[in-house]
DNA sequence: TGTATTCAATACATACCTGTATCGTAAGGT
DNA sequence: ACCTTACGATACAGGTATGTATTGAATACA
């Protein structure tokens, strides 16, 4: 099935979906135009419509597939960290979290695509509740990885796992949106969230 | 100069402010076209433009407003709570910083019009430069009301002061923001963000 | 009471955006 | 080599938003 009208199908769609995911993050969903979008990947509408139903079809498919990677990614590293040995007994926790944190996009581009997505789900019920599902995943993986690295040091969590987890992603969600509006770059981004990261770590763990 | 007219114009504004923060939480900046504010304030558009230059002036000074009552109300509370004598020795830190946070609006509609202010100043540098500044200062009252409750304790602070404040300022914002999501109503968003708030004063605090 | 001014309503010109319907072209199958 | 099909471009119709210019009404003031 992979007949070279396809792959060309499925380019056309990466790129528009590539172009959309600039788009809306710089403008918005409702401020961007199909016409806007299509320019950039370097179509017109006919193409548009001819692989999406709508402007909103398009923002859908494009806000699972960047939830999906955030999360594959997320997973990808924890897996990767745990593969290498990186749980033994004397690593670093805060270094560990700053490496699983970076995992998900925080370009500034990244960061305003992750906003509209979020407050799209904050007005659509339905998209919310899948929005939250997904997070849920990432949740887990981080806990997860919390949950090895004290297994193996001579560390204790003070809260549970889930929730030392769920500090973690929303600290560094609020510390990343300001640094952007700070216009900071992303290495700045990198820098000044994971300071503050490293010190809720410590605060999560006690001798 | 508060004669009736300008009373009258007073009035039209402020009716007019009041539907817009209904009207961009519910649909966002783009979403909402300057019929439908005017719509939900009684009015037609004629009022609008007479009262405002465009669609974005009124916005900003919704923003401003928006963002002065929130610090206003931080200051006030903390202002309050020292008046009052709140900060014995043997008050409850938890309680306190729920009191202190219960401030801000909290309901589904204020949650998701900071939101759509917070995504405006990511796209906006001027306008998000204003936005950490009035941040800024809500870090600050919440400062100093911590350094205080530390000061007359027997606790200790494991973070300067205004890290953790601005740790809690971010974690309200994202367990509301959460909340809002999943649906609950003003009265759980209240407990479910009050709760992991407490867990994270205790972090931060130490005998 | 009459006049002037201010504020809101209405009407209108313009621009833009969406989605569809039609057309041309290039690739694949036989 | 021909035919078919799929994909993307173009043209068009309908709807909606914006902002301005004009009109009407109510209020203050003389």
């Amino acid at each position: 099935m992979t007949t070279p009208a396809t792959r060309s199908r499925e380019n056309t769609r990466a790129r528009l979906l590539d172009a959309a995911a600039q788009v809306f993050a710089e403008v918005g969903l409702d401020g961007a135009s199909v016409e806007a979008v299509c320019d950039r990947a370097g179509f017109t509408r006919g193409a548009f419509y001819s692989n999406f139903e709508s402007k909103d079809e398009l923002f859908l498919v494009l806000a699972g597939s960047v939830g999906e990677q955030r999360v594959n990614a997320v997973r990808d590293r924890v897996d990767e960290i745990a593969a290498e040995g990186g749980l033994s007994a004397g690593c670093d926790p805060v270094e560990l979290v700053q490496r699983i944190m970076d995992a998900g996009g925080d370009d500034r581009l990244g960061v305003m695509l992750m906003s509209e997505i979020r407050i799209r789900a904050l007005r659509d019920h339905q998209f919310g509740a899948a929005y939250l599902v997904q997070e849920r995943e990432m949740v887990s993986s981080i806990a997860v990885i919390i949950t090895d690295i004290v297994s193996v040091s001579s560390l204790e969590l003070k809260v549970p796992a889930e929730e030392a987890a769920r500090m973690l992603m929303i600290i560094w969600e609020g510390m990343t949106v300001r640094g952007a509006m700070a216009g900071q770059d992303s290495d700045q981004l990198r820098h000044s969230s994971g300071e503050e990261l490293g010190r809720l770590v410590q605060l999560l763990l006690a001798e």
